[in-house]
DNA sequence: GTTGATTGTGAACGATCGTTCACGTATGCT
DNA sequence: AGCATACGTGAACGATCGTTCACAATCAAC
């Protein structure tokens, strides 16, 4: 057990160096931030930390980090599973939500939400939505869509004819069925809400 | 134009070897990436980057990408301000979602909400809460709480008196009133729902 | 056409890089 | 005790690093 918890200092310590550098250590950096004396002892610890799956080699062969070891978020389980005590604390994994959520950097963006079209699939106004573009759309999507010059959030629909009609989550609003033009701006892949 | 257009180029370059490689490339590197033939061409597009906030020196002096390069989310305004266009997409801003919900990274964890108790709250079943330990509650924060040996999520109130309701976002779950023990786990910082 | 500012070239510098030696010094097992 | 394995030390290596020269090419303004 003690060599887990000299490895666990270790990793916090790479974890810390990188939030503030955003960046790899050198070997000789490292010498100084795990308190070794010797650029052999930190070529050794790399060679742990990478069968352990917190580094890797990039393209290049130069030491990068991984997600175990940038990411910020640490991810439990279900709640009724219990809850971590501070001790204790086993972790599911560690992510990063933009690894998480986003598929296609170049083709997703966000917007904020305005209207409360599709508040009973739990879109509220001022809620962020990550759309991903150029994606066909399924049925029971939720995509923003351009309906006679109007951008909106809808769900998505198309029957055998291929006739599309959008339905929003909300009773005081009607489904439409456009006539004239009809646009997909993208497909909502997530909703982010922030508190405060 | 040109100029910028020529800008532009570069940092897509940069942004390409950064989603491989995860670090900031070296003047070499970068010599070959962007065509130069003389590494003082490179440390001159740095200054420029520089100023233009898509790099910055880290406390060590070395170089490090700022979220405007390496963020993967383009963060636009509001729906009704029009849809952006592929061609002429004026970004808001560019950013990381890491950064933008997770503000002390050592003390904040996701779990998966089971229940549907804060359900009119937008926060359904399947959902991720992000959620941030150690912080005392306000009320009309939404906590997640031991109450009587297990966690739910609830809204948090506490009146002049000191005592403390949790009440649920939903008609047929009932508020809440500990008798024995109360124990705050940590407040709701962000939902996301991610579909599919 | 001349001038001045911008931008890239090519070579050079010491500093730092990652890697690899051979060699101590613990620690643990039988 | 004795031995083997694991882990850290210290020094050395060539390679690559970022920075800085002086100078050439390009472009715009007048």
């Amino acid at each position: 057990m003690p060599r887990k918890r000299t490895i666990d200092g270790k990793v916090q310590a790479l974890r810390g160096f990188y939030r503030e550098e955003e960046r790899v250590p050198s070997y000789a950096e490292m010498l100084a931030l795990l308190g070794y004396r010797s650029k052999n002892a930190v070529h050794r610890l790399m060679g742990v930390l990478e069968g352990l799956g917190y580094v890797r080699r990039g393209p290049s062969g130069k030491w990068a980090f991984t997600r175990r070891l940038t990411g910020s978020i640490k991810l439990l389980g279900l709640v009724q599973a219990g809850f971590p005590s501070p001790a204790e604390e086993e972790l599911v994994d560690v992510l990063s939500l933009d690894e998480y959520l986003v598929r296609r950097p170049e083709a997703t963006f966000m917007l904020t939400v305005s209207g409360d079209s599709m508040i009973e699939a739990g879109i509220h106004p001022g809620d962020l939505v990550l759309i991903e573009k150029g994606r066909t759309p399924r049925n029971n999507d939720i995509v923003i869509a351009q309906v006679d010059g109007e951008w909106t959030l809808k769900y998505y629909h198309k029957d055998r004819k291929g006739c599309v009609r959008l339905e929003p989550a909300n009773k005081n609003y009607t489904t439409i069925i456009p006539k004239q033009s009809l646009t997909i701006g993208g497909v909502v892949r997530a909703v982010v809400r922030k508190y405060e």
